[in-house]
DNA sequence: TTTGAATGTTAGCAGCGTAAACATAGTATA
DNA sequence: TATACTATGTTTACGCTGCTAACATTCAAA
């Protein structure tokens, strides 16, 4: 065990990742990321000004996944229609959402505030772009403000989806509203096609 | 100063309350909230088991305040018809999370397990029934599953947009998103009104 | 009147984020 | 190569946190 350490900024973001993960961004503590990393207590402050800033790296990371995710969507297949890209679009993010249950909230998490990060703010604008794009796509000529307003409406209603369907949060309002797991895995199709008929 | 104070559980309530509202639950402690009643620090213990018991009676009030606000949106005017008592209900949901974004943002913080408190669990599911008799008043005849999604999707888009609309929390996505505030404020209504035509 | 339950206080634990002081290693310059 | 500076680690410590245990006071029932 060397006493430089040589990659410890990026292993601490590792780390806070796979806590994260795990037990979710309210039990996640700076000293346990350190002994994650089998280091210090107070060797992040090294590389990171506060915990704030440690999570806000992890939350542009999750971004980057998700833009990368969102482009891919649409990238596998290129005979795809522009409206089957959105479809697909959408499918992919409430599967990020979902899968990434825990990083997921992290990302949108009050306590980081990200006005203070711009390099995760800018990730953040990143995946918005990537709807933006399908959205113009699908719509040619549509003026910029309107293609805002569409492109909200279902960013807006796949991030609530997705916090509404969080059985182990939420489970009487799941249950009311319906086996909801499945109406994401069989239905989101036809719910997302009937919220696009504008 | 009396030793027995008589009426302390409702007043920790109170209290926790209106240290929410200012500070945001994230810097909620349960020592403040004491401190605010003019009571030692372990006096919650008494009446709560922790502190997370005492915020989900928290949460209730913010979802009990939503119901009984959703239910005065369209009870105000008795002439509205269906179509507009649902977009005045949209207003009001939007209205409240903004007027009281801090308690908002505590009755959907993952740091409270609803499953664990029946009563937050059947007040939150009182609030989405309000919008499920707008529904069903709006369609009437529809079948229980069709309704559900349609509910969860609006229900769903509110609470999206809420999320995204906090410039404090998202300076960059709200301007990619163009004047989203002023969205709320004037354009709510088609923006409603074409998420209805199913 | 006595006794037990309910409800308050005080003291103290371990864990937290963070700052200060110190130790060590790597690097640039003489 | 020797020296000084900087980067990066550790140790220690502070105040705050949620929470428990032990003790004090008041109320209510026998």
């Amino acid at each position: 065990m060397k006493y430089h350490h040589g990659n410890l900024k990026e292993e601490l973001i590792t780390s806070a990742c796979k806590i994260c993960e795990t037990d979710g961004h309210e039990n996640m503590s700076l000293r346990s990321i350190a002994k994650e990393a089998n280091v210090s207590q107070t060797a992040p402050y090294r590389h990171f000004k506060t915990k704030e800033s440690l999570l806000a790296e992890v939350s542009k990371l999750g971004f980057d996944e998700l833009t990368h995710r969102l482009n891919q969507s649409v990238a596998v297949n290129k005979k795809l229609s522009s409206a089957d890209k959105f479809l697909e679009m959408g499918l992919a993010y409430i599967e990020f959402g979902r899968e990434k249950r825990m990083i997921y909230d992290l990302m949108h998490s009050p306590s980081i505030k990200k006005g203070d990060f711009p390099a995760l703010l800018n990730a953040a604008a990143g995946a918005f772009d990537v709807l933006v794009t399908i959205v113009m796509e699908l719509h040619p000529g549509i003026d910029a403000e309107r293609c805002n307003q569409i492109c909200m409406k279902h960013w807006a209603m796949m991030h609530g989806l997705i916090g509404l369907l969080d059985i182990k949060i939420d489970p009487k309002i799941e249950s009311k509203a319906g086996d909801a797991m499945s109406l994401v895995k069989k239905d989101l199709r036809s719910f997302l096609v009937e919220s696009n008929n504008f």
